[in-house]
DNA sequence: CATAATTGTTAAATTATTTTAACAATTTAA
DNA sequence: TTAAATTGTTAAAATAATTTAACAATTATG
């Protein structure tokens, strides 16, 4: 239970806050911020609750594992995968997502481009924002139109389906997670 | 702090341990056990991992809410919650994401927009794609100027920063994935 | 410059957690 | 049935977390 004290201090210094400031605000000592922060306590759950809601963190968001082997950040343009074309052409930012949890798309559809009614197995959320055209979009029950700077979001679980009905092609970038190519 | 003795207990008795041997296993006294599932202590952080880890489950997953029922799936652009106003304008699909694991921005940076060095703002990934404009991302110990069609993506654990460096708006569109994963 | 305020740290005091050990109630084994 | 083992609970003791209060070091403020 070593780097919570290291994580805190991040989080505090982050937000700008002293050791003495962030105690008030979560009414704890700042004693408390110091011997947590240096590792020299193991402070009890309602105590670090109490911190961490002042921080606007979670204890899952908090604990969450992490996985700093990320190497490439950056991606040109040229460098964003196609992985299909045809009526619908998805790019890809990144090509190998099986290490991450977020998959993000900028996709173009076609006149007339149809996804057919799609549904997916393993538990994930999808969305978007529409750039430019239009685009119909079902999912469960429901159907919509949504129009540029419309946008949507749905756990992928829902039977779904895009469309484009217009004339012109539909500008869309979208992100889900997971990676479910 | 009250319900964390339930959750205990549920965990505990679905393996078929009794609070003895679960006791033993972790290292702590049964009395403690008892203790903790009827909420007349506030365990310390690294009892209750000593519990949790001879039980199988991670801090995270003790703490994650699986909460996934969507009702709306639609944001027409007046929807789009505008979580910050200033020299960084963020439009949020979707209000109340407590219950969800997909965060999606339309983000606008005035010239000069900087977001200052955040770190450790939560355990996530995020991402996003360059529309407009030129941004300046800082990953860690890399730094890249992105122009439309270019994109990020990283662990957002990493220290990070975003700059809009030139004389014209830049606009983005990013996604961000939120811990229990 | 000088003073006041704020920073982070730490020993001593206080308060809480955690353990030890005992209890009654229930289950297992012979 | 009877003894032995196991269950969960709890008071008292031991131990550790947390606060109080003081310290030096740094930063604002006049």
């Amino acid at each position: 239970m070593q780097n919570i004290g290291l994580k805190l201090k991040a989080l505090r210094t982050s937000k700008g806050l002293s050791q003495r400031k962030l105690a008030a605000n979560a009414g704890v000592s700042n004693a408390t911020v110091s011997l947590i922060e240096h590792g020299r306590t193991d402070p009890s759950m309602g105590l670090l609750k109490r911190i961490l809601d002042n921080l606007d963190v979670s204890f899952a968001e908090f604990f969450a594992s992490a996985n700093f082997d990320d190497a490439k950040y950056f991606y040109l343009k040229e460098e964003l995968s196609e992985i299909s074309s045809g009526p619908i052409s998805y790019m890809q930012v990144g090509s190998d997502l099986s290490k991450n949890h977020l998959q993000i798309l900028y996709e173009r559809y076609h006149p007339g481009a149809d996804t057919g009614q799609s549904m997916l197995s393993h538990d994930a959320e999808e969305g978007g924002i529409v750039l430019q055209g239009r685009l119909e979009v079902t999912v469960g029950e429901q159907v919509q139109t949504l129009s540029a700077g419309d946008a949507y979001r749905f756990n992928s679980r829902l039977p779904h389906r895009f469309r484009n009905t217009g004339s012109e092609d539909c500008v869309i970038v979208s992100a889900c997670t997971p990676p479910s190519f």
